[in-house]
DNA sequence: TTGTCTGCAAACACTTTGCACTTTT
DNA sequence: AAAAGTGCAAAGTGTTTGCAGACAA
């Protein structure tokens, strides 16, 4: 879900809905609209969890009937919507695991790795903190990603904490 | 190498010497004490850089002449010393990569795209930041990763960037 | 038509596991 | 002697790739 709840298409900050921006990636660079392609933009600008390539594969088969787009045209047009700025990649537990990107504002993670979902946070001062570091480091920082790992109040106060392996 | 230059074996913060707390830990444990494991506590404390278990594995067939442990032995023993608290890891780019935890000062990382190597840096306010936005979500934080990635100022200034895939 | 895309199956990198044999305790 | 550890080969994961046929432009 959005952090901004004012966000909405069509505001200044995003003048092209994700699927139209989508299609504007694929033109300048010569690739072709498909059908495939347009069904995963379509069905992943529908939902705004986090979600990793499996659970898109899965969501597609039965969301919408049949097959419509096989495991590697999955994964390559993930990859392709992440050069295109519409999601975010980061890893957790060894599997790759996506949301939006485009038209949101940046933020970070809690996560719990108990039910290993993921909750956001804002914080301005991490940005700060990171400029002044790269640059007393004379480092060109082009992205930071901060995690804070532990058990969300759910997964307290009910005992089914899974054992929790910090791969993060 | 450690951040605190006054880091030294026999000091308050580290009684035991990292052969010395695996011992302990796999004792506790009703582990034994083989050669294998004796090897790599011994080198690994021997070195400070960050390492993946391949790098590890490499190592330890050229410095100690013939095969010390074999594949599956070095990575069931990078994670009991990780459960042994001598070694912390991190997944970045597919593989997982260790660090010294035992004695060292907590900090986060520089990660540069280009050469895919770290830098360690402390900050006080990361950790006030993680405290304070688990506190404000309920949540119980057990760590945190902060990774700021970009480029180094050798990467920035020679040419030879390699091709950036963020998968931190 | 032309060149890109798809799906399949196979390959991948990294890591883990089953099992017979070896070693520590 | 008993229990735990080792190495080998094989199996796993999640992801990527080569290629022939399918399809968008």
């Amino acid at each position: 879900m959005p952090l901004d709840p004012d966000f909405s298409l069509g505001t200044v900050a995003v003048a092209l809905s994700p699927a139209e921006r989508f299609a504007e990636f694929l033109r300048t660079r010569g690739k072709r609209i498909t059908k495939q392609r347009r069904a995963i933009v379509d069905h992943v600008a529908g939902r705004h969890e986090h979600f990793d390539a499996e659970q898109l594969l899965a969501d597609l088969r039965t969301t919408r009937a049949g097959a419509v787009a096989s495991r590697p045209t999955v994964y390559r047009t993930l990859s392709e919507m992440v050069d295109a700025g519409l999601l975010n990649k980061m890893v957790l537990d060894g599997r790759a695991v996506y949301e939006h990107d485009y038209g949101y504002p940046r933020h970070d993670h809690l996560y719990c790795s108990g039910c290993r979902r993921l909750i956001e946070f804002s914080s301005a001062e991490v940005a700060k903190i990171c400029d002044a570091v790269a640059a007393s480091h004379q480092f060109r920082a082009r992205s930071h990603r901060l995690i804070v790992s532990g058990l969300c109040v759910d997964c307290r106060t009910s005992k089914r904490r899974t054992r929790h392996q910090d791969r993060v």
